[in-house]
DNA sequence: GAACCATTTTGATCTTGGTCAAACGGACAG
DNA sequence: CTGTCCGTTTGACCAAGATCAAAATGGTTC
């Protein structure tokens, strides 16, 4: 039944949520799952279903957005190797995102039965859970944050120092995907996130096309008024 | 050790957090913990403190907020009996929210050590937080679209569709806490607050001072175009 | 290299919500 | 009963961001 190509399994096995489990039980685990191949535009899955799978983003680029009354909004954008929507596979409650691959993409389905069997009985694999659940909830809080107390060009400007570190600290760097993406994400329309860069030349931030040049860190910083408390992964 | 005293325990105990744990464990937890009284407006602990307890809300009202820049933000009100801080006891990372009494509450302190040792040895109880942690993540997503994609009056109209829902879908209800937090939580200023309520007149809403009727449901529920997916708790 | 397409940027204008100031009102003390 | 204090409401104004329209850019195909 396992689609899955032998491959891929060191790098799952590595990710904080497999990683401390028996390894019988992952075997398990990996092997009820299947490893898919969906084209770029695809919808995964639509919130309100019902939450059948585990999503492991092995390759590729992934949306998770939700669309309210008109408008859409981008909740996160998933870069491999990443688990996504464990929350609502552990409740089996329904799906409160849709998904959406941005570029072609592979990604590992761990049906949720199974997975919530495993659960049960394999000790590490519920303390990575729990962990990975708590750092999720984490983010949220610091992205609501975020969005109430800071303004567009704000946000964007501790966007870029953010991703930046997530790249070790590389000063020049390509924004993947759309902008109009990056614009959702942030919560403003992608004409104010032209704007938003506009005013951060004025604070060390050069851009061209994708291309992003933090060209005086610290004027960037200043700007920003990045949280002091450090990013918890 | 114990500042426990015995008439809280069954509400303690019968949590969704604790309540399918063992008998002799839960006992290990609460008598390890003290219940403590505090005064209206007191800070309970910041925002990067290092997580020495969780706290358990018994009576009264508690804000958890976050200072920014300036500003302040509500992130959520909790009213009793529920715990809150599980995701940074759990990690054993600094709070990411500060905790204030709104009125004179009773708050049991679980040593943080305590729970993360208890929650290796007991299933049931890891398997509770990890159910919770979920729970609270979904919240924070609704809580972040909400923000994103609906305009203030709207908020408003869905927290009062909301909050009457949680009284049994009451018609007439008084607002807990002062109208600024209320405002606060929902991301506007209290002058804004004045106003959405104003809006409201028009779809249903009465108020006078923190009594709230709904005249009218069914207008409210059109204005507020709440989300179809049932709250998950 | 030219034509075409989608995305991004720019500009003008409008809407929402924030700010500041003043009036109002209810709770409480004297 | 009355004055004081604090939170709320109202009003006038301002600023941030959304919307709409049009121009520019960049990549792709023929």
């Amino acid at each position: 039944m396992s689609l899955m190509r032998i491959g891929e399994k060191p790098e799952i096995a590595r990710l904080p949520l497999f990683r401390d489990m028996d390894d019988a039980m992952r075997e398990r685990v990996l092997s009820g799952s299947f490893l898919q191949v969906f084209p770029p535009q695809l919808t995964l899955f639509e919130r309100g279903q019902q939450a059948d799978f585990l999503h492991v983003l092995v390759d590729g680029l992934v949306e998770l957005y939700v669309s309210g009354t008109g408008r859409d909004t981008t909740m996160k954008i998933v870069e491999p190797v990443t688990s996504f929507i464990l929350a609502a596979v552990m409740t089996d409650l329904p799906y409160l995102m849709s998904a959406r691959t941005l570029t072609s993409s592979r990604v590992l389905l761990v049906p949720a039965a199974l997975m919530r069997e495993v659960i049960r009985k394999d000790t590490a694999l519920m303390q990575a859970t729990m962990h990975e659940l708590a750092l999720g909830y984490r983010d949220m809080v610091r992205a609501l944050t975020d969005m109430k107390l800071r303004q567009s060009a704000e946000r964007l400007a501790n966007h870029l120092l953010e991703f930046s570190a997530q790249r070790g600290n590389a000063w020049d760097f390509e924004l993947s995907g759309e902008k109009r993406v990056l614009a959702s994400l942030l919560g403003m329309t992608p004409e104010n996130l032209s704007r938003a860069f506009g005013t951060l030349k004025e604070h060390g931030v050069n851009i061209s096309g994708a291309r992003v040049r933090i060209e005086d860190r610290a004027a960037l910083a200043a700007f920003a008024r990045p949280d002091p408390l450090p990013a918890d992964r």
